[in-house]
DNA sequence: CATGAATGAGGGTTCATTCAT
DNA sequence: GATGAATGAACCCTCATTCAT
């Protein structure tokens, strides 16, 4: 029994009905394991929680710091947005949980990963802030920019599924291009897409899911 | 006791810690009431949550519904991201339960309030459709625009905050341009915001929430 | 349902069988109770044996106190004695909890009750002390005597019972003496006794225990 | 890894926080053992507490045996208390075990054990039937007196210390002294007190105990 | 209108013990 | 000789809910 096998049958759960609401005991069955012997592998649910939480989070800020190689600020920008979208189109339950459930954390584990959590988004702010003062971007209020920016890359948590009718890249590619659009910016140069990384704990699939019309 | 302050109670509750993590004795302290006591007003804690998520999205719908009044589709569109952004910036509590906790309904109830929420999404992309057919608006994929857009409004609950650096309306404006720079439609006419409606169940405010930079 | 009841049951399951090996659940069973509902009269497992422990050591303390009206220090160690055997005999599985499970509280309450123990028995050490200087006692080792006073006292708890062969006052009486003996005084002169005490907590008798040859 | 070490981390932690309280884990833990090894050495927690239990109550038996060689009944209760006194403070943990948890043997093993104690208490009562028929000792009750005897001996591990203010064998002497009181008898002759044994399950010392104060 | 009492079910966690390796 | 993995049972405690008062 490896760890990662936890983690994705703690992550389908969690995603799909939160943390709260997800037993120990079911968390067992989910991978084969009696209750008691999941704390030979977990230090209890928190633990579990906090390891998936940690996990993605630090996946995300290192690619993302990654992503955005030496570059003037729109190419770092659609680098920034690429991998966003990728990543979480590639591990939209992971994702999800690390969002919904920071509430989940006990106070002191939930100031550490917001601290993570607050550096990712400013690699956005940063980048947001070179590009107009270069000018390359126009906006009337740049915070305002990156919210809608970064909240509408996290959706993509909300409805994309790999059978979708887009491509990944495709959808990278598009988002790209809105966020240049919301910025004022001149549209995308081809940029080379970051591939796209699945977590450990990102699980197989989102059976129970009802595939939301579009992508 | 009236009912507007228990569903209030219960939302901040849901909002915090959600439903699941939320005890019906919690309930009935926080607006001064014994447990049981709560059941002459709420039948329970399953129907406290329904007739929350119910009042929000009915509202929804009947704003949404009443915004767009016939007009050229670029007009409708402003209109209904105007009152989306207004609305979840004047309810973000409530708005945030009836979106995260949909999945703690019961199945029968889940089926009937995703109807709602269904209907409601089909307003925008009714109007996507029209303005395309229109020529008004030009994005490549007409279902990836209108997922982008209805998420960047309701990220607005993630972060507005009354007392923030930005007036609400200033808040809509910008999210109606940035929703047209998306589409690649022409900058907003001067449209007339639908004034904002603060639902019965919305709490006064988020006390332990930390004011997130930007708004 | 008084707490009285609980307290006994507690007490009787406790002195049996100690504290760690109680379950919650037969604590209720031994009242007719739920165990969840047990929760409604006591805070938990801890507050239970604190409420106990600090019941019975509050008692003997105020009763030794009373016990020792001013007079010579012969008379007040007899009234100390005979309080305490009183007191032991007529709470033997009280005074046994008091006594064994002093190491089942949390160091915090076990701080506080092992203060009121030593409270106690520096009444005990007072009145040796003014017996010597006053040329009541003799003894080689003033400590050393005060300890096997006190432990052949305690020891009452472990094998006197109400149906056995001497009445309390007699046994009282014989422990006076044997107490001046042991210090070297003259015998007792006729003490009033005090009236024995029975706590709430006191079950009514030891049902299990085999009465142990003597009295 | 030899018995004794086992035996001695077990009387630690028995004496320290009850049987019932200690883990198999935790006793493991303190002799560097993995719990599933200690199957090796001991056939489970109940073997492991019969063995302590048996040891100190044959090596009583047999020394309080030997202590009381052909002399007149002054002379052997000397000893016998001498011995008593002399192997509690020798042994303090591991007479405390045995005395406090013959309750978590199980009935057929505490009853065994029950047997060797009465045996043990059985040479206590001859002497002093023996002595009164003698006219050695005058007490009123003899019953009584091999009570408070007793029990003030075995309080010795409640206090002992062998780092205290007093030498071990002023202790036994002073005890015999207090004894012989008691019983109205002469003060002793010049005994030779039996050497202390240590048996093999005593732990070297009480860490976390407190002295308190006397000896 | 309001509540204390009561309960079955289940929460997360730890237990002593076994066994294949 | 030693251990990691595994488990059923039990641990203390909290849950949503009902009902007589």
């Amino acid at each position: 029994m490896e760890l990662g096998q936890i983690h994705r049958a703690a992550v389908a759960c969690f995603a799909r009905q939160g943390y709260a609401a997800t037993g120990i005991r079911e968390l067992g069955a989910a991978v084969g394991l009696n209750s008691a012997t999941l704390y030979h592998y977990v230090g209890g649910k928190q633990e579990l929680l906090l390891g998936v939480i940690s996990g993605c989070l630090t996946a995300m800020l290192a690619g993302a710091r990654e992503a955005q190689t030496p570059a003037d600020p729109a190419q770092r920008l659609a680098a920034l947005v690429g991998f966003h979208v990728g990543f979480t189109a590639s591990n939209p339950q992971t994702a999800r949980v690390a969002e919904y459930e920071m509430r989940s954390l006990s106070p002191e584990h939930r100031q550490s990963m917001q601290g993570l959590r607050d550096e990712y988004e400013r690699l956005f702010a940063a980048v947001l802030h070179d590009g107009e003062r270069a000018g390359a971007f126009h906006t009337p209020d740049l915070s305002l920019a990156r919210l809608a920016i970064m909240e509408m890359g996290t959706g993509v948590a909300h409805w994309y599924r790999p059978s979708g009718r887009l491509e990944l890249a495709q959808v990278q590619q598009e988002f790209i291009a809105m966020a240049l659009r919301i910025l004022g910016a001149a549209p995308p140069t081809a940029t080379t897409l970051p591939l796209p990384v699945r977590l450990a704990s990102e699980p197989d699939s989102e059976p129970g899911s009802i595939p939301q019309g579009a992508a």
